[in-house]
Order: C-alpha cells, then sequence, then structure tokens
DNA sequence: TCATCAATATTGATCTCGTCAATATGCGAC
DNA sequence: GTCGCATATTGACGAGATCAATATTGATGA
C-alpha cells in the first residue's frame, strides 16, 4: 500500500527511520490481522516497526487512537472502491458495490470489525474516521439513488446497507457459508433492492 | 432473570456462596454492558460477585469460556423470543420477529457484540454455544418459511437474517437514527422480505 | 462419630500490557 | 556553533490473565 502522508504532516520529519508513524500504523495493520485487535498490543506493534516500547506515544495519543487511525484509512478505501463501482460502466452498480463491500470483509476481517464496533474504536471521539464513515454511506446512497425514487432512496439505501453489511458480519462471524458464495449473494442483494425499490409496497 | 442450573451439574454444590458459578455468571452480565466485553475483567467479575480473584477459574477455563457461556444464553433467550414471535397469533411473524432481533440488540448491546464478534468468543470452540446459535437462526427459518416458495426458503431466510443483523449492527456501532425508528424499520424490512419472496426476480 | 477425598477457594508469583515520567538525541533556525 | 522542539528511549507503576501451591468444606464410608 502507497501508505498515508496526511498533508498537514510533512513527510520525512522523523529520525531513526525515515517515517516512523507509517512504519507504526503498518505494523499494525499487519498484527491487526494476524492476531486481532482485541490482543494486539502495541508493544508489539513497535517492536515489528523496529521501534521502541513508548514510540508509538509520539505518534498516538493512546492505542485506541492508532486504531482509529487504521479504521480511517479502512473507511476512505471502502468509500474510493464503492466509488468505483458507482462510476464503472454498466448498470449494476449496486451488485458490483455488494460484491466489493463483502470482499473487504472477507479479505479483511480483523479490520472490518475494527471498523464497525464502537467496542475497539468509538467513532465519536475521531470525528475524521466518523467523517470517512459518512462519506461511504454517502456513495452507497448514490448508488441507491440511480435505481430507486427520490423519496426512497434513504430507506432503501439504509436497507441496502444493512442487507450487505449483516450478510458481511454474518459471514466472518459465523462462518455462514463459504466465500464463494459471494457473487450469488452480491447478485440475489442487488435484486431484492431493485426489487423493493419497484414495489410500492415497500413504500413508508 | 432466573439463572441456568444445567442439568449435568446440580445446584447448591458450593461453598461460601450457594451458587459460586451463577454469581459469577450475573456479576458478569452486569459488568458486560457497563463496561464493554473487552474491559471487562475476570478481577472485578469476582470481586463484584464477592469471590476472590481466582474463582473464575474454578468454573470457567478461561475468561473467554465465561464470556461463551454468557453469548450461549444470549443466543437461547435470542431463540426463545423469535419462537415466541413465531409462535403468536397474526400474520406478521417477520415483523414482530424483526423487532425483537433489533431491540434486543439496543437493550443490551454489548451481549450482542460478545455474541457476533468471533474476536471476543470464536464459536467453533464452544460447541454449545454454537448450536445455540444454529437453532436461534433456525427458528428465524421457520418464521421465513410461512411466507416463502419453499425452494428459495434458504435464501431468503439468510437475506432476512442479513437484513436484521445489519441493521441492528449499525444501530448500536454506529449510532444511525434514533431507537425510536425501530418498528418502523422492521416493518419496512419485513415488506422488502416478502416483497423479495413474492418476486420471480428474485429467484436464485 | 470422625478421618478422608474431591470439589471448591484462596493467596502467591509471573508475565504481558498500557501508559506516565524523566531523560536523551538529532535537525533546523538563528 | 548553539538552542529549542520534535522525536526517541529507558524506568516505573498498576492492572490484568493465568499457573502453582495450599487451604477449606461438605459428603461419605469406616
Amino acid at each position: 500500500m502507497q501508505r498515508r502522508s496526511l498533508p498537514h504532516e510533512p513527510l520525512k520529519r522523523a529520525y531513526h527511520h525515515g517515517n516512523a508513524r507509517n512504519a507504526l500504523l503498518t505494523a499494525a495493520e499487519d498484527l491487526l490481522e494476524r492476531r486481532g485487535a482485541a490482543s494486539l498490543s502495541l508493544r508489539q506493534v513497535a517492536e515489528r516497526a523496529g521501534l521502541s516500547r513508548q514510540a508509538p506515544y509520539n505518534h498516538f495519543r493512546n492505542k485506541e487512537a492508532l486504531l482509529a487511525e487504521l479504521a480511517r484509512e479502512g473507511y476512505q478505501q471502502l468509500a474510493a472502491s464503492l466509488a468505483t463501482c458507482r462510476d464503472a460502466r454498466g448498470r449494476n452498480a449496486l451488485e458490483r458495490a455488494a460484491e466489493c463491500y463483502i470482499r473487504r470483509a472477507q479479505e479483511a476481517p480483523a479490520l472490518f470489525r475494527l471498523m464497525f464496533s464502537r467496542e475497539l474504536v468509538d467513532l465519536a471521539r475521531f470525528p475524521e474516521a466518523a467523517q470517512a464513515a459518512a462519506a461511504a454511506f454517502e456513495t452507497l446512497k448514490q448508488i441507491v439513488s440511480s435505481c430507486a425514487p427520490a423519496d426512497r432512496v434513504t430507506a432503501l439505501s439504509l436497507a441496502a446497507w444493512s442487507l450487505v453489511h449483516g450478510y458481511a458480519c454474518l459471514c466472518i462471524e459465523v462462518a455462514l457459508e463459504p466465500s464463494d458464495h459471494r457473487a450469488e449473494r452480491a447478485r440475489l442483494f442487488a435484486r431484492i433492492i431493485r426489487s423493493a425499490a419497484a414495489t410500492s409496497d415497500a413504500r413508508p
């Protein structure tokens, strides 16, 4: 991954390392999927980045802040993926977005959990991460809006998000079914949402 | 709650307490919602139960095992609630089940997270809990089967579960919308599933 | 009735962890 | 070159999970 360089934080200000902050984030990302967010320890992160025990505190207020940054990046990437689905040619953006969402969860389950569990990172305390999350949902909404009447876009977007998110959760948490059902399920879910959009029965 | 008395484990075998195991579970349940599963500590559980530091290890292999028992009970109660929805008079069992599921998540979010996060408890290691989870899903399937053609019950049950589960997750994790939308959303979701069941377009 | 056993409890000890303090060090501005 | 700040590091502390060793109790059989 061509790592973060936040605009307000000039690269190459570091000391031993070139860029300790990035090294820490990369190490954390690595450990996250390997050990899980709960048992990821800052000490291991630092060691893996070739830094001292206390190094993470030079760049993040605490453990939660480091995890929040990983979550923010996750949301940002998710939003970007969804935007790609939205902009690609062809009319089945919804189906593509669903598959993409599910794939991301399956490929990086620990990150997915981290993004969507208040237990580990409370988005309310990290406005930048919260904003990235909102942007991802906004993109999904745009996709739904292209196949639903305007007055139902909000409800149907919520339903679409719930449907896909729920399936993604259940897949990674309960081992519902093998991951090669992903494309088929994405198709099913897109159909369900389109059919709900077309049915006046689903009106609020 | 009229607590657990597992058949194979006679009540009243305890020592200081009457029933230390139950006291521990009750204390854990309490702390779970108060502090969250991640920061719940066995020491605090023991103290709250009026027992020593090490007491939990007399009844549970380790922390995860204690949490797994809480999750098992959660699934059991969920299955029971869903069964009640299924058996009640009236034709909108699906809507009632959806509302019930969402309500449970909102009323005990930490337990809900615990039940559905492999990070904290890996169901694969706790067959009794996994079985309780399967029973809950089975009940949901029965509800869906009453309004869907037989060859689509599995797919539509999965969709229904995903839809409701996703919404429940998003509500408690992302603070999507106030909890008084619950009934309305349950109605929406039930309509969506019924409409999908009625539309041949949603066929696999 | 009483010694004994197994289940249950408790205290001691160790290791990991998050995080606060105090201290050191390198780089750019003067 | 020197100074100051951002960045780094080691020391210290308290919380927690869990292993080991030890103690206590109630039921059981002599």
